[in-house]
Order: C-alpha cells, then structure tokens, then sequence
DNA sequence: CACCTCTTCAACCGAACGGTTGACAACCCG
DNA sequence: CGGGTTGTCAACCGTTCGGTTGAAGAGGTG
C-alpha cells in the first residue's frame, strides 16, 4: 500500500490507534506511558507507533533509552484537503439537484414546459 | 470492528473505494458503470461497495434490475470533526511550546526514585 | 562490571481483507 | 416463454493485520 492517503487512513481505523493519537494531542508520551491504560502488551503498541510512524501521523525522538513520541498534525490536512474536496463536490451537486431535475427532458415537466 | 468512525476510516483507506468516491462525488452511476474501469470483476467492486455501503457512505436504492448508487457526504462530518479537534488541540499545544519551555527549570534537579 | 529499564525485532497464530470463480435471483425484452 | 443484463451470494485462496511470546539491543545505575 503506497500512498500516503491510504496509510494514514489505514492507521486512523484503528480505535486504539485513534486513541494513541488523542493522548499525543495533549502531551508527547513514551512506549510505556501509552501502554499502560491498554490491556495489550507493550510490544503491541509499539507496532501500533509503527503503523502511525509510517503513516507520517507521529515521530519519535532519542532520549537516552527512552523513546518519546510526538504526534505530527500536518498530515491531518492531507486527509481533509481529500474530504473537504468530494464532500464540497457532493453536496454542490445536490444543490443543483432541482435544476437538474427541471431540465431533464424524459421527466415531465412539473409545471409549465418550457420546451428547450 | 463496531463503531462507525473505524468502519469510514477504514472504508477510505482503499484506493479503489476512494476512487469510487470520488467518481460518485460526480454523478451517482450503477455497479457495472463503477467496476468498468478497474480491471477487477464485478464482485469485486460489488464488495467495495458494501464496505462503502456499511461505513454509510454511500446509499443504493432501487430501479428496476439496477441499483444507482448515491454518494452520502454527512458521515464526511463525523471524520472531520475527529481531526479537527485533534489537529487543533495538537497546534495549540505546539503554540504555547515556548510559555512551557519558558516555565521549565532549566532541567529538574536529579531526584532520587524514579519517576513512574 | 553486572543489572535493570525501555524499546524493538523475530517468529508465530487466528481473524479479517481483497480478490477470484461459480451459481443464482431479479428484472427487462424479443 | 427463453435469453440477456444486472447484481449479489457462497466458497475458496493468498496476504495483511493485530495480537502474542521470546530474545535482544541500547542505555542508564548499582
């Protein structure tokens, strides 16, 4: 899976990696920290930092042997440039739905023809 | 996999379910007018379609022996408000870096105990 | 140095995913 | 009616995913 698009939608389907991201949003923490309020195993989670890292969502720094992780919100504007786009496209196309419907010529004409 | 913010994350992180998205985005179309120009079979994008169709993304409603699939931009909201809140609580948090750098005591005197 | 903490790597396991083929239901049309 | 189109269901297959256990690297501290 190569683009970028994918996995950072593929890394926020997760509920636990949403979470991850909601706790980083207020504070940088470590493997640890982010661990413990979930009954998984450490080594679980850090996969879970992976998928996250990959994704461009998070980073981690050096810090003697600890490893803290900083979440990354610029990535965040990749997915909602993406959103913003076909949802302003759909919903401009049910805006227009009425006049569509009026020129549609093998409906009939709801009320006086105006024949084209 | 239960909550819905999981199942539309989930369901965007496909290339090929963005790509339909982003065509439905343009005017709804049936199953076979979709699968068309990937080369997979018509299964295949049927699938997509119901993994769209469960995360609410999409609607299919009736017409004879075809079913006209129909772009549904509300559950857009519900992602979007789950980024926004994070993205900004992420970029207040980077704004006040300095207030926080400022109030730290150079570096905490080296304690005894180790802290959590 | 030995030891302990924090973190990742490697191998494995069951479940879910994306794809296929094949069959079948539903609906039009000749 | 029979045949063609449209779409889904079912079973299967290889890969990926989230999780585990076990071992090991990296770095402090006695």
């Amino acid at each position: 899976m190569a683009d970028s698009l994918s996995r950072v939608f593929s890394a926020l389907a997760d509920p636990t990696r949403r979470d991850i991201v909601a706790r980083l949003a207020v504070a940088d923490a470590t493997v640890n920290e982010l661990a413990a309020p979930y009954d998984v195993t450490v080594q679980a989670v850090s996969k879970h930092l992976k998928v996250l890292e990959d994704a461009g969502l998070v980073s981690r720094s050096r810090e003697a042997q600890r490893r803290p992780v900083h979440l990354e919100a610029e990535v965040f504007d990749l997915m909602t440039k993406w959103i913003e786009r076909y949802r302003r496209q759909a919903e401009e196309r049910y805006r227009r739905l009425d006049d569509v419907l009026r020129e549609m010529p093998d409906v009939a004409p709801p009320q006086e023809g105006t024949t084209s």
